[in-house]
DNA sequence: ATGGTTGCTTAGCAA
């Protein structure tokens, strides 16, 4: 099973993006972050000719996550289901062929000390008791999306300088850190250890030609995914050319159980 | 050096 994830940034200003790059790359399911659109504007038509059911929980202009999957998904669940507070659509659920596969969208946080920077810390915190109280580390579950967070040196350009942002903040670190001990192995660092394998860049001071990047975009397996994990990789391909999101896709290929 | 770019929505915000 290939499962990628992939921060669009509007999945109607990437649609033809999005189509080429369903067909080249055959993934069995891919999550979707920040679709900034709502069920009335999402292609499920389009993406049903190209062999994809799609599950989505979406948003009018800001977040909105979507799992698609040759195989229909059942089970779905949309955000915590707590009966919260969170207005937010950020995340997604779902069963997918025996797997459990969750797309998140984790708060930017926008400035170290802010409203929203409060918000995303409040929110992995979430994600960690929606973990406890749902889901169960002994499980074949996936967690895969943006979660704004690098979490080590190795995944930031230049770490002194980014320390002291919302993307390689102790603190969010120490966020991400909580989710990642509920019990999941970090899928790309099973099989590759190099510095400098970056998921976004910024559109902004020729952040990408430069390479000067963060990875930040993570596919997460509990024990039972982690031990059928056979390869990752990020398309920094896609990265290029006219009008592309600010994230590359990252993939995971598991065997059979 | 508070710049620079993209998307949504239409002047300003979020990333």
């Amino acid at each position: 099973m290939k499962i990628a994830s992939w921060n669009v940034n509007s999945v109607r200003a990437r649609r033809e993006r999005l189509f080429r790059w369903l067909a080249t790359h055959e993934a069995d399911v891919v999550c979707l972050q920040e679709l900034k659109t709502t069920e009335a504007d999402f292609p499920f038509d389009d993406l049903r000719a190209a062999g994809y059911h799609a599950v989505i929980h979406g948003q009018k202009t800001y977040n909105g996550v979507a799992i698609l999957s040759r195989v229909e998904a059942t089970d779905v669940e949309r955000g915590f289901g707590d009966g919260g507070v969170d207005t937010q659509s950020r995340l997604i659920a779902a069963r997918v062929a025996g797997v459990r596969v969750a797309s998140v969208y984790v708060p930017n946080g926008q400035e170290v000390g802010s409203e929203k920077w409060g918000y995303k810390l409040a929110w992995l915190g979430c994600l960690r008791s929606w973990l406890d109280a749902r889901c169960s580390p002994g499980e074949p579950l996936v967690l895969c999306g943006d979660f704004n967070v690098a979490p080590e040196a190795r995944d930031v350009y230049d770490a002194a300088a980014w320390e002291s942002t919302v993307l390689f903040h102790p603190d969010a670190r120490s966020a991400l850190e909580r989710v990642r001990s509920w019990g999941f192995t970090d899928t790309l660092r099973i099989h590759h250890q190099e510095a400098g394998l970056y998921s976004w860049w910024d559109y902004r001071m020729l952040a990408f030609p430069k390479d000067n990047g963060l990875r930040i975009d993570h596919i997460l397996a509990s024990e039972p995914m982690a031990r059928r994990c056979t390869a990752a990789s990020i398309d920094r391909q896609e990265r290029k050319g006219q009008l592309p999101s600010d994230h590359a896709p990252v993939l995971s290929e598991f065997r059979d159980a």
